[in-house]
RNA sequence: CGUGCAAGUCGGCUUGUCGCUGUCCUGAAAACUAUCAGGAGAGAGGAAAGUCCGGGCAACAUAGAGCGCCAUACUUCCUAACGGGAAGGAUUUCUGUUGGUGACGACAGGAAGACAGACAGGGCCACAGAAACAAACCGCCAAUCGACUUUGUCGGUGGGUAAGGGUGAAAAGGUGGGGUAAGAGCCCACCGUCCGAAUGGUGACAUUCGGGGCUAGGCAAACCUUAUGGGUUGAAAGAUCAAAUAGGCCCCGGGCAAAGAGCUGCUCGUUCGAUUUCUGCUUCGGCAGGAUUCCGGGGUGGGUAGAUCGAUGGACCCCGAUCGCGAGGUCGGGGCUAGAUAAAUGACAGGUAUCGCUCAAUUCUUUGAGAGAAACAGAACCCGGCUUACAGACUUGCACUUUUU
RNA sequence: GGUCGGUUCGUCUAGGGGUUAGGACGUAUCCCUUUCACGGAUAAAACACGGGUUCGAUUCCCGUACCGACUA
């Protein structure tokens, strides 16, 4: 099984992170907010992903660091959940305090599976 | 041994699995960039922070001078530079000892500070107080006039007077003596202060001698003056390459003969044209070329997304010698030590060092087990400082307490 | 990343060295009214924090914390 996350599975592109703030669906799943949005012209390509913590909630760069590396680490150790299909998703974390990785891994299994569920009732997205 | 203060050093170590970002090597595919797989080795700080100063670097600007604005302000030195640092000076203040009737001084040790100028100028100094810069409210004093209970007291007049009172943060040099009607640097000695000279010191300044009677309240961290410095903007600076789409320009081919073009958000309307126009030839029927407009194709310039450089070998680090009180300088040897860009150092599972807590054992200060604690904090072009935050460990020096000798 | 500005009652603000820190809305009490509202009177309530300059600091200077604006 791949749990590898290179630079290309990680959103970096200015549109379409504009494109993903202004077009995309959303949910909340406490400590998330999650964007998504299906690109039919990537379809079948690797899903793209991005990670931000508020400055508002984490004042130090040092927590805002250690929360990213863990979404990361759980995104990565369980993205298989969500089929390969050119998804742009937003994980945006609005939780107050610092979490550890055994709190953060059971809400992303949580997201990841939802998203899942939401992508396959409306097939068909903008 | 313990506690406190100051200075300095460090800011856990390690194994396995899965990952992230550069560098190098090998292989695959490809041959412009770029991609994939495997291996080796590297990968946050003492403050990376705050952005308070200074410099490198880059672009732009730039005849000279002045005004303005901002910053700095004892001296000498260090430095690429600094508002940083080192050494020193004076001042203020604290402690101890000591001299003097006193004002005050001497010596030793410690601490502190943005420490130029208040006879360049104007300004401010609330309340209180007579008066806040050069002052007569009370008081003191002799003279003179008057009254009375006549050698004194009271009142008036024009004067003298800064010793005393009270107010205030601050009251016009101070102490002691002489002097006087009372007083006063009015006079003397000393202390302070100012001016000049000599000596010592690179200098700030110090010491000594002589003189002035003293003319000088505070605020410049308010305006200001003097001296010195500052061109402006910051790496999102700047340089190079450069898709797709839509414009610009050029070339080629084709269509058409008014179908159109311009103004306008749109309509109406209006302008140009309507014998399309211009040039040449002409047998006067037209023909050729160009302009305008539409369509298609090609090229080219600017430039967006994006990419590369800038950008990590430097006022670098370590060791030794040497010069200097010191900050630091010079010489020699060795080393390469993050380079990301929606932004890399992580996650999980153990072991171990440190710290106390609980339980058990025990030769009574050790052993074992358990659950914990472990700070401040994340490079964003790079350096030199400053400031602020910080669990704990270690080294050195000083002070104090207790015990033993 | 860079450059600037601000912080005063619960809220919005004035004051830019001088001792009662002012105003509006809001709050509380009383009056008015049969009652409520309106109106009137009274009261409580603040200079972000730490140093420094000064006789004296909300004001001037330095540092810290927080908030905001501009810049592509």
């Amino acid at each position: 099984m791949n749990f590898k996350l290179p630079k290309n599975e990680r959103l970096h592109a200015e549109k379409l992170i504009k494109e993903l703030f202004n077009e995309g669906s959303s949910f909340f799943l406490y400590p998330f907010k999650v964007l998504f949005i299906q690109k039919n012209e990537v379809k079948h390509q690797p899903n793209q992903v991005l990670f931000s913590v508020s400055k508002k909630k984490i004042k130090r760069a040092t927590g805002r660091n250690f929360i990213k590396r863990r979404l990361r680490e759980a995104y990565r150790l369980n993205k298989h959940l969500l089929a390969a299909d050119g998804i742009i998703v937003g994980l945006i974390f609005v939780g107050k305090a610092e979490m550890s990785f055994a709190e953060i891994q059971p809400k992303m299994i949580q997201v990841l599976e939802k998203l899942n569920l939401d992508l396959s009732q409306k097939p068909f997205s903008p």
